[in-house]
DNA sequence: TGTACATCAGTGAACGCGCGTTCACTGATGTAC
DNA sequence: TGTACATCAGTGAACGCGCGTTCACTGATGTAC
């Protein structure tokens, strides 16, 4: 069988790119991943590669860009599915430190490529979608008097929070664990009543 | 000048590889870092660090654990200045952010490399440092009735809350900015009289 | 409907690179006599 | 104090590896006539 060229229908090629990329870093880090490798994988010169994507970076790019996309949708569910307001807040958090534990390296590479959120106002909507996200959130939770100030201190707090826990446990510094990651998240100051 | 060999006296090749490594952590990141760089750097054979370290590998750990050692004792540092108590939990939790954020790949380092600390009772004194000093901070802070349980998510939540912090930071998501961290940490809850 | 042709997604060979590690070696050091 | 010798921290050449990227190429596809 094994049809030489045109394996692959236009657009096709880069499909199977991205999800061999995303399947890989689903077992080893950012660092191990290799264009050739993904080329071997999906059975296809290391060059074909250079066709739908610039360089290595760019697929880099594109591999973040699209696990951001995920963890925001994931977010959003999570968060509509527990019904908005407070709850909405604590399963917006759960989702966060799920993902990334089922998405370890994906999930550092997100955080390591997406850029500072200090970028001014107009929301960068793939960039900024956590920031985004925790600050519509936190809003739903602060007293309606909260100052500007106030509420984005709560707002990194409460990101840096969730984000800590999903670091650590990626870490194995603590050991995962669904409940635990309940418990931290559900009886924190600013979840409660 | 330039004598070929004994550069070093006894003892002194190892000490001088553990610093340039250290040196280079501060530059760049941890895949960075190769042995062959060192060696350049210190002006010996890349062959000679064998005489010293089995392999790359132990050279990271023993990188690591090094700077555990100092991270413990910036942190004990911090909390003795602060005399202890509320503010000296305070204290450890600044110094932990700063630590890292001056020490970006080291303490990544660190965090990658220190096996989890569910490891059983008779704490780890190296591995362990981070979680034993937040336990005894943490303790001076909650009710003395709290059960031991609500202390230990206690702990993993102020933990996590001052590693992602310094996790955002480092990764460049939210600007690094001494003053914030003081708010988050400050205001924080489990900070609050 | 059939044929000529431009396009462009694929190919495989080749490049230079820096890496970790091995090997047989050398020569300064410090000790035993 | 002077000499013989074992030790072992250093050397440089060499290994094989996988990588990202370049290059000139080929041949299937889809369009214009």
């Amino acid at each position: 069988m094994k049809s030489r060229k045109k394996a692959y229908h236009h657009g096709d090629l880069r499909a199977a790119v991205m999800t061999e990329g995303l399947r890989l870093l689903e077992k080893s880090s950012v660092d191990a991943l290799s264009l050739r490798e993904v080329a071997r994988n999906i059975e296809v010169s290391a060059t074909a590669i250079y066709r739908h994507f610039p360089d290595k970076a760019a697929l880099l790019r594109a591999l973040a860009q699209a696990g951001a996309e995920q963890l925001g949708r994931e977010q959003k569910a999570a968060h509509d599915r527990a019904g908005g307001g407070k709850s909405g807040f604590v399963a917006t958090g759960r989702a966060y430190v799920r993902f990334a534990l089922q998405n370890a390296a994906l999930f550092r590479l997100i955080m390591s490529s997406s850029g500072p959120c200090e970028t001014s106002a107009p929301a960068d909507a793939a960039d900024n979608f956590a920031m985004n996200f925790l600050r519509q959130n936190v809003a739903a939770i602060l007293p309606a008097d909260a100052t500007a100030r106030r509420n984005q201190v709560e707002v990194y707090r409460a990101w840096a929070m969730v984000h800590g826990l999903a670091m650590l446990m990626l870490d194995g510094q603590i050991k995962p664990d669904d409940t635990l990651i309940d418990m931290v998240i559900d009886e924190s100051p600013a979840a409660r009543p």
